[in-house]
DNA sequence: CTAATTATGTGGCAAGTCCCTCAAATGTTG
DNA sequence: CAACATTTGAGGGACTTGCCACATAATTAG
């Protein structure tokens, strides 16, 4: 058992005298990186906040904020830091690319889903999306999912009722995964399964992890419908680990008419496609 | 298939015109559309450049911030406002009261932690200062944790091992809940639980929602050592359900010496207390 | 119409921040 | 070891912000 209190003694006995010893300090890199890292976790730093935290002082935390905003990792404000545009949290690419045909996908979901079902709903850019116009448009829903920027997304509309599953936290995606996961997932019953995927081809979806692979799979087979959603770039890419065939999927929602091996298999799989309109 | 639209909680609807001829300069309304439109645009604000480009005072400006944040439509910043954060629900009112308290508080738990433990850490705004500081300062633990902002908070530190718990999503405070949330914190062993109230007195811990109550009663059960993080402004204070007694509580930690009733309840408990310094 | 309420500006004061310079400590190189 | 560059901390002065009390203007209510 542990019991040393060591109560104060923070930032004011080993200040004066720094020496090599004092293991505790960080390097400049490390301050850099840890306060990238904490804007990903708050929108905006106050500098005197970073420099307690860290144990330097405010000029320091202050010069670092200077370099760190000339290699745009962060945005200055008077007295700290905001985040630049670009890290929002694992949103960077959601963002900028295919959003209408991601719009139109989501919207297409939001019309089939009906009151008083139950979902999951899986980590992804698209899924996202489905979140929002989900949270604006349906009723008296359960949701399940394992990402929690869809949550709090969904969160917003108090006649959804969202269910978190538990995991290990996956820090860059903002998804649990894992064992923990798995099992929570498998102890549901749902009407409808929607997940993403890295890429769709003829063998059927694939991911390029395997832990979020795990977790679609596992999304797919327990929900009475599978609703795949993937926009057209996704179309014949090729990831790690397949994690469905075609025919464990009922529905594919897209915004293209697929060709070749690919619509050959959806349609010897029975697997409807559901094109919607950006 | 269910076309109900009808839940656009768009609220643009309502466009209050108070009759006056405003020629020459914009109402409290208008200026607040300014503020978060150009906020769309712009990362940050500067309350200052605000005020001259619409040529009213500072204070004004400051004033319109202050609403604007109470309607969660911006995050307030030393100096101006940032875009909000709809992912971290609740985290401007954490970061206004209480700060060198609850840093100090944050501080001295950090020291308590060794490498290779495994923490309990519940939800509560003095909680989330300890997850920023030990993300600056622990090494190789795991975390056990229901609440989202702390588990985000955590993993900016790659060492630290973020478990997450299932349950249901609290839309408002950003932590999952109930029956799930209960069990599987029943499945763990953990070295140390950390836990906030919204009060403290002679009975021990209490809290003002008896779902987030029955957590902390949950991981105070479950771990070595119980450690309860509290303010000088929750002694004595009383809300809903006591969680824990003090003969539960291997550990206070707060900012300032009990008195009265509370200091001969935690002595006759055997209770710790640890002041931190701010 | 007058009175009450609300919105806005002004001034003062404490605290916080910025930027500069200098000095000490650290790290690097020959 | 010595010389040099880098990093960091401390101090001071100028400026900014936040907050408060109070006064004034605008709007609403009676």
């Amino acid at each position: 058992m542990t019991s040393e209190p060591l109560l104060t003694s923070d930032a004011s006995a080993a200040e004066k005298r720094p020496r090599k010893s004092d293991g505790d300090r960080l390097s400049k890199l490390a301050r850099h990186k840890h306060i990238v890292a904490q804007l990903t976790a708050a929108p905006t730093l106050r500098a005197s906040e970073i420099a307690a935290a860290l144990g330097v002082s405010g000029e320091t935390i202050r010069r670092d904020l200077v370099e760190l905003q000339e290699q745009k990792l962060i945005n200055r404000t008077y007295g700290g830091a905001s985040r630049p545009f670009a890290l929002e949290p694992a949103l960077t690419d959601r963002k900028t690319l295919m959003i209408a045909e991601r719009e139109a996908i989501a919207a297409a979901i939001a019309d089939l889903v009906l009151p008083n079902e139950v979902l999951m709903l899986a980590a992804g850019a698209t899924t996202f999306h489905i979140a929002r116009r989900l949270a604006s448009r349906a009723r008296d829903i359960t949701v399940i999912t394992h990402d929690y920027a869809i949550a709090g997304a969904l969160a917003v509309n108090s006649s959804i009722r969202v269910l978190c599953c538990p995991g290990r936290y996956h820090p860059t995606e903002g998804y649990v995964f894992g064992t923990q996961t798995i099992a929570n997932i498998n102890s549901y019953e749902a009407n409808r399964a929607i997940v993403s995927a890295t890429g769709i081809s003829a063998r059927g979806a694939n991911d390029a992890d395997d832990e979020a692979g795990a977790i679609y799979g596992a999304m797919v087979k327990r929900a009475a419908e599978a609703i795949l959603v993937a926009d057209h770039s996704k179309f014949d890419q090729r990831a790690l680990t397949v994690f469905a065939h075609w025919t464990d999927i009922d529905r594919l929602v897209t915004d293209r008419q697929p060709e070749g091996a690919l619509a050959t298999a959806l349609r010897e799989a029975g697997t409807e496609v559901i094109i919607a309109q950006p």
